[in-house]
DNA sequence: AAGTGGTCTAGACCACTCT
DNA sequence: GAGTGGTCTAGACCACTTG
């Protein structure tokens, strides 16, 4: 046994405790995102619960999003948000999106301002890596991207040829930094494009934008971007669905 | 005892069995919005399953947002599908949104024009009932509202002062016509305002203009509701988040 | 066939709410 | 104190997936 009785010493109870415990191991890598966790029998013996008491903890993580569950093979950790988690509800025009193809056209670090700092959790003037991307739909500029990324944590982001990155920027995250997004928020607004943003999409000055302010949380629960993204706003059409 | 043993003769689980069972009650009015419902000992007992099966029915009932489970108290039906799920997400303006007073402008029942009725999953022509809705915050119109609810099932929305429904609609369906919404889907556009529009929001023709088209579902998986909903699109946000 | 999660049981005791 | 839901146990058997 690796551990033993699951005691509620802090006051929550015992599957409480027990989700919080395996979140913990979730969160610090010790079981990766895609691998599988010790079979149920495995997991409530080793701890001195009941069977019952540790699938109530796992269905707390289920729900979480943490861990997603399969009958007949097991639970597993879910992998990061997978390709696209915009894309699938934001497109620009009507044709089945594909996945715009990306050009990093800056990349600096530099002091974050109080907005993005917010954002992003962390105290004004702190280094981060500031990132600025085109990303276009067979050769037609579509959007523009604006990335503040929190230091420490991408580090590796800030040397090698961004030509390599590829199109989609969380597998990259996952990849090359360990960061796993695993939830974001997008905030969505209209707005007008500056001259220069309206150049470089050959759109006139004063065009209706479309904007989508994302920010994007790992499993630790850390903020690990700040983004906004511009694109024409005729040509905008986002999907939400709750339930 | 009313009722025997629950048997998954559908091909359901006991306790789904269990839950359609419920969830049947609760719609068909047997118990009211606000009522509790028999004890869980009780409710077990009379249908010869274990506690725990119960729970496991009530804890998708509760999941579902159809019942609250209070400890010490009971469990009661939610007097109505709690207010704003769109709200929470979509507001005009800056301020923490309080719920837009509402105002029924106008009523009739119509043929479904083709648009609307493959929204709603009915054949072109059949009768519809259109609203149009004017929502204010303090005294500002902000949002002009078209909706095309289907008619069978909202029949109570053609009778009575629409001035008696209050400001939220999803309420409102589940009193008058035990209509729950379950889950809706929003897609969000721009685009511009015509003039009649423009002038009822006070605002100038052609005014740009933020564009939520809505589609949402009972619990049945019936399509209850085809609306579009336009606003400013300066004072437009929408938050969505994605796990 | 072996291993996994899903369903179900029949209890026990605890924590909260109301009177 | 009586009644409610919340937690926990220690089993049993079923359904799905894979070798």
């Amino acid at each position: 046994m690796t551990e033993h009785l699951i005691e509620p010493t802090t006051g929550l109870s015992r599957y409480g405790a027990l989700a919080a415990e395996l979140r913990r191991r979730i969160v610090d890598g010790q079981w990766p995102p895609g691998s599988a966790l010790p079979a149920e029998q495995r997991l409530a013996s080793e701890r001195g619960v009941a069977l019952g008491t540790l699938r109530q903890a796992l269905a707390v993580l289920a729900d979480e999003g943490l861990v997603e569950r399969r009958h007949g093979r097991g639970t597993f950790v879910r992998a990061a948000l997978a390709g696209a988690p915009m894309l699938r509800f934001f497109r620009f025009g009507d044709r089945a999106a594909d996945v715009p193809a990306s050009r990093i056209t800056s990349r600096q670090v530099a002091a974050a301002p109080a907005a993005v700092a917010a954002g992003l959790g962390l105290a004004t003037g702190v280094q981060v890596l500031r990132l600025r991307r085109l990303r276009s739909v067979g050769d037609v500029p579509r959007l523009l991207e604006e990335l503040w990324l929190p230091l420490p944590l991408l580090d590796a982001l800030t040397v090698g040829d961004p030509a390599d990155w590829g199109d989609l920027l969380y597998p990259c995250f996952a990849e090359r930094c360990s960061v796993h997004v695993h939830r974001v928020v997008d905030q969505i607004s209209f707005a007008q494009f500056n001259a220069a943003d309206a150049r470089a999409l050959k759109l006139p000055a004063g065009h209706p934008c479309a904007l989508v302010q994302r920010q994007a949380w790992d499993l630790a629960g850390r903020c690990v971007e700040w983004r906004v993204t511009r694109g024409d706003a005729a040509a905008f059409r986002y999907t939400v669905s709750i339930t």
